[in-house]
RNA sequence: GGAGAUGUGGCUGAGUGGCUGAAAGCGGCAGUUUGCUAAAUUGUUGAGGAUCAAAAGUCCUCCACAGGUUCGAAUCCUGUCAUCUCCGCCA
């Protein structure tokens, strides 16, 4: 959410940064008069409250001073105007939520440097690593090694749940946890990360907190006659978690990592990647979460994407990272960084990761604040968040980069231990 | 799920209708004192909002949350949520 005087004092700036992401504007025509309504009501408001604090302080010294009958004739003066406070009271509720519906919906401000541009079209690649790999022979996609190797079994899953899900068996299933266990030994043990098993259901407060609502509200799935979702990233219950505190700076970063699955309802996208692992309404994810002061959350997101590449270095997979433009970011980032893994089937990169910096757009929204040393005013906390990696997709990644002729796929050496020792999955 | 208890500022903890945005202590900050460390001592110390160019000042709101009673609520009433204890159930 943005700062109500910044978007007072930065209108312009504000539409400019919603033309750029192809946002509508019309929200903006509402605000002047939103704001200064809002304004004139507290004003009115406040007086009354005034008034009547006064005339009660009056009206208990006179009981006390024995002076009934004049205590008697102030009440009935201030019980007149209760009508009056009760409606202006109404009013003023109506229009701070007004104010605080339309503040909600705007996204965040991208930060200075952001290509700008409709669509991923315009991204960016900022670095590449690695060479993809020469096949001499057609190298297949991860459907038909997973299905041909007896560890991915994407038609019983629909018997049992529906599309977009999957079964992972044996060696399959056993490469996914091992990819857990390897991303979060990683991030705990060489990038200095929290490790934290937060709720796979969070209520609405912590999805306002994160951005997921009220726009995106029908990306989730809901729990029936309950306040719950289950979340669409760890993001969610992780970010949220010191919301409404005050942190103190010497505290300041924090850096979480959590393993979570994740659930998206996937709107909207029905013809969209509709094979195999890629777009899941459950996937698992490493997800790697900073709290940071402003003045080093840009350096913190370098880090932290740097921190997420690590993982498809060492598993020797080839990436890219592109910075994301105005038009392809998310609602609540400054910036953007993707890092897409090469596939073989497709020839082409694919994103396994997305970090972001979210400024202080997340922490207002929560109310998540630190104090400087030394006191002062509390001020808003920088959120960052990004995947470390989305364990599907490195699923995918591996199996199709490490194929051999005969469809077996080898183990990246860094995670054999957490095979048992396996160097190759071959068919039965 | 049943029975009961509790919910006050960074923390501990007073406060049962007006003078309490809230005693006291701890902690924090600033000063004084002191070879050093420590201690002592004085002052200060919640958040949000309106007004204002800004500051100061003035005012409004906030004692889990939402309602209600009252001229007036931290204090009385109702509901919700959370925590704790016991019982039941369960991984």
């Amino acid at each position: 959410m943005l700062d109500l005087n910044f978007v007072r004092e930065n209108l312009e700036t504000v539409r400019k940064a919603l033309e750029n992401r192809n946002f509508p504007t019309g929200l903006l025509n509402k605000f002047a008069e939103l704001d200064t309504e809002r304004r004139r009501i507290i004003g009115e408001a406040d007086k009354i409250n005034q008034l009547r604090n006064s005339s009660s302080k009056e009206i208990g010294a006179l009981m006390q001073s024995g002076k009934r009958a004049e205590a008697e004739a102030k009440k009935a003066e201030v019980a007149g105007l209760k009508d009056n406070q009760t409606e202006l009271e109404t009013k003023r509720d109506e229009a701070e939520n007004a104010m605080r519906e339309l503040l909600s919906q705007l996204p965040n401000i991208p930060a200075e440097g952001v290509p700008i541009g409709a669509d991923e079209a315009a991204n960016v690649e900022v670095r590449r690593w690695s060479e993809p790999k020469e096949f001499d022979f057609e190298p297949k996609d991860h459907v038909d090694l997973g299905e041909t190797l007896g560890i991915l079994d994407l038609e019983r899953a629909t018997k049992i749940a529906g599309s977009r899900f999957a079964i992972l068996n044996g060696a399959g299933a056993r490469l996914s946890r091992a990819l857990v266990n390897f991303m979060l030994d990683v991030h705990t043990s060489e990038h200095g990360y929290t490790e934290t098993l937060p709720p796979f259901m969070v209520n609405r407060k912590a999805l306002f907190g994160t951005n997921q609502l009220p726009k995106f509200e029908e990306d989730l799935f809901h729990i029936k006659d309950t306040d719950y979702a289950l979340i669409p990233t760890a993001e969610v219950p992780v970010t949220n978690y010191h919301s409404e505190e005050i942190l103190e700076a010497k505290d300041l970063p924090k850096y979480f990592t959590a393993y979570t699955p994740c659930f998206r309802s996937e709107a909207g996208s029905y013809g969209r990647d509709t094979r195999g692992l890629i777009r899941q309404h459950q996937f698992e994810k490493v997800e790697l979460v900073k709290l940071a002061m402003p003045e080093t959350s840009d350096a913190e997101h370098e880090k932290l994407t740097a921190n997420a590449e690590r993982i498809l270095q060492l598993l020797g997979l080839p990436y890219r990272t592109v910075v994301l433009s105005t038009g392809d970011m998310g609602f609540g980032a400054r910036k953007t960084y993707d890092i897409e893994v090469w596939l073989p089937s497709q020839k082409t990169y694919r994103e396994i990761s997305s970090c972001s910096n979210c400024g202080d757009f997340q922490a207002r929204r929560m109310n998540l604040r630190f104090r400087r040393a030394g006191g002062g005013k509390p001020e808003f906390v920088h959120t960052l968040n990004g995947s470390g990696l989305a364990v599907g997709r490195t699923w995918i990644a591996i199996l199709e980069n490490y194929q051999q002729a005969d469809g077996s796929i080898l183990i990246p050496e860094i995670l054999q231990r957490y095979m048992n020792g396996l160097e190759k999955i071959e068919a039965p």
